[in-house]
DNA sequence: CGTCTAATTGAAGCATCTCAACATGCGTGG
DNA sequence: CCACGCATGTTGAGATGCTTCAATTAGACG
């Protein structure tokens, strides 16, 4: 429990850290704030569309992805969330849950009191800052996956879904720094572009070709990551990191 | 000078009133802030993709949108803004802008400082909760509209946003209640909805040979309104309007 | 009235989808 | 430890939605 706990602190300090920076006080508030964890497991969905949005909470292990269905059942994943992530600081100010928010992996989750997170925010402007920045480059990486479904063929459009998940864990400095591994299913990454889970698995094929990626299952391996970024058309200004994202 | 300031402010407080609840201390506050207007000719950019965003505006007239390119030069529209947006309310917290944003039609926008809207979040909580609820619908219609690119075909996919125009537009009080008539080039409804030009083109002639719409040049009725969402399987709820959207 | 932009049309090609069968891998209960 | 069952990945074939190119028409505006 109190190992969850301190991983929670840890993850979204990194997590804000990628994208602002913070004090030592800035990271002593954070460490006061009042946690509650909880696990959820694959494919439960964590908040359903239509609900009210009331708790807050941040992603301490595992992926989650917010989607939401379309007449005639196709489903539609608007973005993926990495352990440190904040669920749903835009959501809170509205009535309820235009979306649903789904585990992908096996997930652990730190819910802590709105109040408390209003409070932490009045007294420290820089973490309201940073807070901030975190859902303004959330709605970033929503306009970016707009472009990504409305603008890109399927081969680029793949790349670019795996450029950004790299990149993304990599600022957490997650990985191991050599080989960038993550699992995703081919459907799961249809519905995340818009396209047929057959057509998925042909394109795939290609980046195989290319000597862009490698899979076994569900598990996939970028290869070349300079080479993914070019059939991407891959930019990680949208992203808005703090650091140049050192290879 | 002064009918500008005054219908900056109008529009402004009609737009946070279309979702969110202000007093009349709020009005009055809203009131106090001081505008500097300029007028944008069609299809001037206000923003520019990489510049630093520093200054904060809201649309006084006209119709706006942010756009973003992709290799190849095809362009996609992230959104469209109307009178009373705020429209870096986002972008202010980041160092330079992921998008650019285009005047559509001509228009007048206000800026204004952002300390002085920074006091005014700070000064009255409800005026801070008004316009961190903008920001959070902002990031609704993203993500309705990655669903909208992704998931839907050409003719429920403009339908839908011809719908979502419309339902925006009539929260404002600005169309007169009867028909609703909105000027869009087709080469901006396929930069919109991630379509050719052509597509939009003989799409647009089968929501007419429906009796949807009728359409002369650029300029768009709504004939026949629930035929229309029920043919985009729309559902306003992404936009969190407070009042039930009366026809 | 010419000029320019936008809308329209036709024809051909391609990307992607659907359906349907089959293969593979993995976890679980026997 | 094997056998089964289920989820996932793979393949083929045919259909179609959408794109591209290129030519034509229609409107808007000085």
């Amino acid at each position: 429990m109190g190992a969850q706990l301190s991983q929670a602190y840890a993850h979204l300090v990194r997590q804000l850290e990628s994208i602002a920076f913070l004090s030592n006080d800035d990271k002593m508030q954070l460490s006061t704030l009042q946690f509650q964890t909880k696990s959820i497991a694959q494919r439960h969905d964590v908040m359903i569309h239509g609900a009210k949005s009331s708790s807050c909470c941040i992603i301490v292990k595992g992926v989650m992805c917010r989607y939401k269905m379309v007449r005639g059942g196709k489903r539609q994943i608007l973005s993926f969330h990495l352990p440190g992530d904040v669920l749903d600081l835009q959501c809170l100010d509205l009535d309820f849950m235009d979306h649903s928010i789904q585990a992908m992996t096996p997930c652990e989750v730190a819910f802590f009191s709105q109040q408390a997170l209003a409070e932490l925010m009045m007294n420290s402007p820089s973490l309201n800052l940073a807070l901030r920045r975190h859902a303004a480059v959330d709605a970033s990486i929503f306009r970016e996956w707009i472009l990504n479904v409305g603008r890109r063929d399927a081969l680029p459009r793949i790349a670019h879904l795996f450029c950004e998940v790299f990149a993304r864990t990599r600022a957490l400095g997650i990985d191991d720094g050599r080989r960038f591994t993550f699992s995703l299913t081919q459907s799961e990454i249809a519905d995340a572009t818009g396209l047929s889970a057959v057509h998925v698995n042909r394109t795939l094929q290609h980046l195989r070709k290319q000597q862009l990626i490698s899979s076994r299952g569900s598990s996939h391996t970028i290869i070349d990551t300079p080479g993914l970024e070019r059939a991407a058309d891959f930019d990680p200004a949208y992203l808005h990191l703090r650091m140049p994202q050192a290879a």
